[in-house]
DNA sequence: TGTACATCAGTGAACGCGCGTTCACTGATGTAC
DNA sequence: TGTACATCAGTGAACGCGCGTTCACTGATGTAC
């Protein structure tokens, strides 16, 4: 271990190793994230994060009450991510039906670009970490805007059950090319964005 | 081990626990399914499949050459099940209409139905035992099923992307269920076979 | 401004678990003669 | 019809792995005086 004094400039810096990290929370998650992305869910481990943070095995503990706490935090990150790029999407366009339909894009696009958060994010509304109060606000606060997105059509279907449709229906179409049992190829396009497009004109 | 001699009446019967199992292939799959059933997918293990079926640890390997071509089995019988109740629902309707109409509930409920091979099912296609031949066989053939309902309805738009359309609506509804995202509760109904039927009205 | 000291945020070793898989072995079965 | 024997389908012990978590400990930090 190379242990080095934080140097004069002061800022925090995850690359300088002390005894105490300081930023180490945020740290944890952002290694999660980290490995969510290179070898899935089935790869995240309380011990892999720690080794990947550079720190002991017991470190997180002091953090995070055990794993489904630090699984809750990450989920949350993505609804929270969610929810931004979303509104991101959507403030790009100005009628409320192109609104709409950014939202639904979003949602495919954000899927397929976090495949395995994707699959956190879900898989802990049946597990053992959907109470989490922090988790349970950000998801909330995601699904807002996009149910939001379909209210401010003033369409006269907009009810619960067309609303129900259509996130069914992007979330198939994630789902789906997730798990790799439809790609744009078998459309002739390029990439999964083109098939969204297609799919929700 | 109450291990006794294979009796007069000479019927084999997995209750009876003989040196050799005599259909242990497919009692293997059948207690595999049964621990998807009830203790999930993350808790399916080859270990846990040999102690269900009262055989040894290393009993499986004469039958499955590792854990992916159990798993692979397992998800084959599930695609051959889809099938078969999607074949089954379809002809208690007459109209091409209906019959579409019907698949499309079948996948639903069949999904719902048993959550956690639903999820093997759809695991396998990205992972490692996708190129399974027995299973890529049994998940075309289903495949096939859902297809031919939509094109044989002679609908203008029976595109293949009107195919795609359909299907992620039911998957996402499914797998929006599975997840408990969604409840037939939240729409005032009791089971879930009402909320589908109402959807796909 | 210095310092004593409580508290915070780390370390390192260990426990117990279930897993996939390999190895050498043996009882059971079926078939050729 | 009997029997020798190859093969099939089991057993049981063991290896090595990564996991979540607990425990006792210690270095670092910040604050009251």
């Amino acid at each position: 271990m190379n242990k080095t004094r934080l140097d004069s400039s002061g800022t925090p810096d995850h690359t300088v190793q002390r005894y105490h990290h300081g930023e180490l929370r945020p740290a944890l998650i952002d290694c999660a994230r980290r490995i969510l992305e290179e070898e899935g869910l089935e790869a995240l481990s309380l011990r892999g994060v720690a080794r990947r943070a550079g720190v002991s095995r017991q470190a997180p503990y002091h953090h995070f009450v055990d794993l489904n706490a630090l699984l809750a935090a990450v989920a949350a990150t993505g609804f929270r991510e969610l929810a931004e790029t979303s509104l991101d999407r959507m403030n790009r366009v100005t009628s409320m039906e192109s609104r709409f339909k950014a939202s639904g894009i979003s949602y495919v696009m954000f899927a397929t670009s976090n495949p395995a958060l994707f699959q956190l994010m879900f898989a802990g509304m049946r597990g053992n970490f959907s109470n989490d109060q922090e988790l349970q606000a950000a998801r909330y606060a995601a699904f807002a805007v996009l149910k939001n997105a379909l209210s401010d059509t003033g369409r006269a279907d907009a009810t619960d059950l067309s609303a129900l449709k259509a996130w069914s229906l992007v979330h198939g179409l994630a789902d789906l090319l997730n798990k790799r049992a439809v790609r744009p190829e078998d459309f002739g396009l390029l990439i999964n964005e083109d098939l969204v497009e297609n799919l929700l004109r």
